[in-house]
Formats: C-alpha cells, sequence, structure tokens
DNA sequence: TTATATACCGAACTACTTGTTCATTATTGT
DNA sequence: ACAATAATGAACAAGTAGTTCGGTATATAA
C-alpha cells in the first residue's frame, strides 16, 4: 500500500480515537476527524465510505489482535490461550484490555455506540463457542445453547464495563474470578 | 394541563413511537416527527428541548408503568409483584413485554440507541437491589454487590433481546426460567 | 358574552453537517 | 525521469437543527 495512503488512514484513524475518548461517537463529526487529523475533505471520503465505516474498519483492526489467535488457532499463539489453566483465555483478554494498547476501553465505554458493541460482541460469541465445555457445570440442560453463548458474551461485556465505572483498581486475575463466579 | 397541550404532546409522542418501529433511532429527524405528528415546527421544540430529550421522557412515562408499582410500593399494585412466587416480579416484567402495550419492545431492540438502554438499566437496577434476596443462593460472598446489580439488571435485558432476536416463540413463564436460570 | 392569556401556526432564517466534484499540486514506485 | 496515483482545497447541493416572530385559534375566567 502505497505510503501516503497508510500516513493517510493512520492520521484519520489516530484523530478518530482521540475524539473518541472526549466525545460520544454520535456527535462526533466528520470536519472534527478532518481537522485533528489535518487531512482534505475529499481525501477522508476517499478513504471511508461514512463514519460508521470508519468504526467498522477500527473495529476490525483492533478485533484482530485480541482475537484473532483465539478463533484462527494460529499455532503460534496457541500457547497464549490454550494453557494449562481453562480460564486463561479470559484472563488474556482483561489483560489485554487493561494495558489498552489501541484504547479500545474508550470504545466500550457506555456513552459510546451500539454498532462497537456488536462487533465486540459477535466476536466474543466466536470466542465463547470454543470454549463452552468450561461453563458446561453450570449450563443447564434446559437452556438453548445461543441463549448461554449470547448470556457469556453479555455478561464478559458488562464486567468489563464495571470494571471501566469503577475505576479499574481490581486486577485482572481478580476480575476474571468475577466473571466466572457471575456467568 | 391545557388540552391543545395535552393533545399536541400526544401526537408527538405517537409519532415518534410509530417512527421508531420502522426507523433507527439515530436516523429519525424532527423533520419526519412533526410531519407525522402533523404540527408546526415551532411548536415541537415548544416541548421538547431536543429529540434526546424526547425519547427520555418517553421513557420516563413508560417506565413509570412498568416500575413504579415495584418500586415505590403503591399498596395497590403489591399484590401483583408481592405474591407467593418468589419469581412474580421477573415474570410480570416478561408478561407485560409481551403484551407491548405501549411499544417497548421496539425500544429495546438493539438497533436502537444506548440511551434507551441506560434508562431502562436504571430502571432495572433498583428493582432488582428490592429483590436482591432473590438471588442470595446464587451470589458468592466474594462478589461487590454493585457488581452483582449489574449483572442482573445487564442479564435480563440481554435475555429480552435474546427473547426478541427469537420471535419471542417462548412463553414469559419458560422466559422467566431461562433468566433466573442464567443469572 | 367578552376579555385575556396562551398555545399553535408557518414561514423564513442562520448555522452546521454530509457527501460530491474537479482542476491543481505533490508524492510515489519503477 | 516518468507515468500513475494520492492529496489538496475550494466550491457546491441537499438536508438538518434550532430560533424568531407576527398572526391566528383556542382555552379559561369574569
Amino acid at each position: 500500500m502505497d505510503r501516503r495512503q497508510r500516513k493517510t488512514r493512520e492520521a484519520i484513524f489516530s484523530a478518530f480515537i482521540a475524539l473518541l475518548s472526549a466525545r460520544d461517537y454520535n456527535q462526533i463529526t466528520v470536519g472534527q476527524i478532518i481537522d485533528k487529523a489535518d487531512i482534505g475533505r475529499a481525501t477522508f471520503y476517499a478513504h471511508f465510505e461514512t463514519k460508521d465505516f470508519l468504526l467498522k474498519q477500527l473495529c476490525e483492526e483492533l478485533f484482530c489482535h485480541i482475537f484473532d489467535a483465539t478463533n484462527h488457532g494460529h499455532p503460534e499463539h496457541k500457547h497464549i490461550f490454550n494453557c494449562d489453566a481453562p480460564d486463561s483465555v479470559f484472563l488474556h483478554l482483561f489483560q489485554h484490555l487493561q494495558k489498552n494498547d489501541n484504547n479500545i476501553l474508550q470504545l466500550l465505554s457506555c456513552q459510546n455506540n451500539e454498532l462497537f458493541l456488536q462487533y465486540f460482541k459477535s466476536n466474543l460469541r466466536k470466542l465463547v463457542v470454543n470454549q463452552l465445555p468450561l461453563f458446561a457445570a453450570r449450563k443447564s440442560e434446559h437452556l438453548p445453547e445461543s441463549f448461554w453463548v449470547d448470556h457469556i458474551a453479555a455478561t464478559f461485556v458488562e464486567t468489563v464495563r464495571w470494571w471501566i465505572d469503577n475505576g479499574m483498581t481490581q486486577s485482572p486475575e481478580t476480575i476474571t474470578e468475577y466473571f466466572l463466579l457471575a456467568v
């Protein structure tokens, strides 16, 4: 990819994330993004069809780092997720979130938009399906699997939200414990 | 309140709800509302500061019917909520949702906006706090109460969402069972 | 019935946002 | 050096939010 394209794309993403940590997604305008990214209006629209597409692509890029190793089971990452402790997948997620490498926390905060949560939950569900045996003890045979998967994914999201709202004072290990106790 | 005011307010609410069941909240415009309600633009703004305020007030009106009896414990409604079966509060909520008297389901569907869910969860939390003994058996003493309350409220919302997404084929009794098994 | 208050009307208006167009300029990969 | 392509910036149409105001209809009270 052309270096100019790469730099522009990077500038847009970075401006977008900066704005997301300051304002609500819905009240961020394209004008604000291009001002902060210091690019022309036409350039923005050459890269992203709409603001929603920008969010979608940002999500894909963020989730790629967090979820891909688990979902597609890249051998070189397997040891991170599938080691002895059965709760290590979720522990790893919480640890990743705490580092907040790619400002994913700003997107998860409750003032932000439903679109992001949809992508996030959709990825989570895929992950949960792979980890279902983990929760076999808790699951009742009367519950449909899709209900159960949705429930676990939603509980994860709500756990993260609670963690953020309460200042993230707990360690990832403690939060993992909360999550597993709740789910 | 002046009859004219009442009628205008009613027309706005009813137009708004009709639009909500057809489109996403975010893409409903004030222009569409006043067209459907058949009122002047200035009149709308005399009643509601913004579209978000309209949603807020609609929520308050809807929730009033569903939650007030439980929260403030009006004696004349007590029998509905505090009868023998301990899960009757939630069963009653699910039954109320199934009837969809005031089109609350349209607002709960996932394509709609975060604002509504915030109000809904906020009311649910108050309800859950009053019903905490119900879940004493499941709760671990290691979990902070606020975490537990948030978790139960979120699980309720997600249960309703799953119910809607799956065509609401289950009876309120079955859904209540799912909810209590999950939480 | 009359008088007064007030809610509604509607049209115009400002300011802002979105998304597009296009001729010009700068940068890139080869 | 050159051809391809990305970025520029300014202008543009269309749509939206929210306000203003003089005039009209309706409610309420005497």
